[in-house]
DNA sequence: CCGGAATATGCGGTGTTCAGCATATGAAAA
DNA sequence: TTTTCATATGCTGAACACCGCATATTCCGG
């Protein structure tokens, strides 16, 4: 009950919703393309992304002085069916539009010029 | 973006999602129903229920002097997706076993001998 | 009309969450 | 090795969430 709880909490906050459908969509993002893709202050994107790692809902590799960010993939199923229809539904708002757009016209993106 | 994360902002509380599971499998349930099978206070029951109607997740009918509350039947599609994937996987739980427990255990059940 | 049962709401206290800012760490490049 | 870029963390203050308790409201039965 209280693994679903967390869950669902890590999930209960727009930043980090907009966060996690970016990447449900896009694979592998670092803390600057979400920075810059959000809108908002590094330090705010890195707490954030560590309270998803916290819930197990994101995983985290390095990559030099990047720090690239991903959709858990051993998520139990149950959280996988969860996140899988509240993305499909979240890809459809604006507010996602605005951040892809962002994402799309950032100049100098790290991780497009590396291995995945 | 605001009303995903409302929605899961409502299931973050794991007396919530209890409360919520019971309602998944029983249909309609009074408070004292609910007050009982969680064993918790009354007061405690009334709030998080009316937080979760404030959600949209839950509807009320009053039957004389009892509240009804069930799942919402207007749910978005993707929320009910969420809902019944969550709802499955905790339907498990050893928490929702006993309260399930209890509430078959439960003396005098008001909403049983009325009409759904 | 009155008493009691079921439910909702108000209040005070405590813990948690979030933002914004400053700062620390760590890797890379010069 | 000094500088710079990317990221993480610490701190403070404001807002919010949850609890326990007391009380108000609503309805039913007598």
């Amino acid at each position: 009950m209280e693994f679903a709880s967390t869950i669902f909490s890590a999930l209960s906050d727009p930043t980090r919703l907009r966060a996690f459908v970016l990447m449900a969509r896009e694979g592998e993002l670092c803390v600057c393309e979400l920075t810059h893709a959000l809108d908002i202050a590094q330090p705010k994107a890195s707490k954030h992304l560590a309270t998803l790692r916290e819930a197990g809902l994101v995983r985290v590799r390095r990559d030099a002085q990047w720090m690239l960010y991903a959709i858990a993939d051993d998520l139990q199923p149950w959280a996988r069916a969860v996140i899988t229809a509240a993305v499909d539904a979240l890809t459809e708002d604006a507010v996602h539009q605005a951040d892809w757009a962002r994402l799309r016209g950032m100049q100098g993106r790290p991780s497009r010029y590396r291995a995945a």
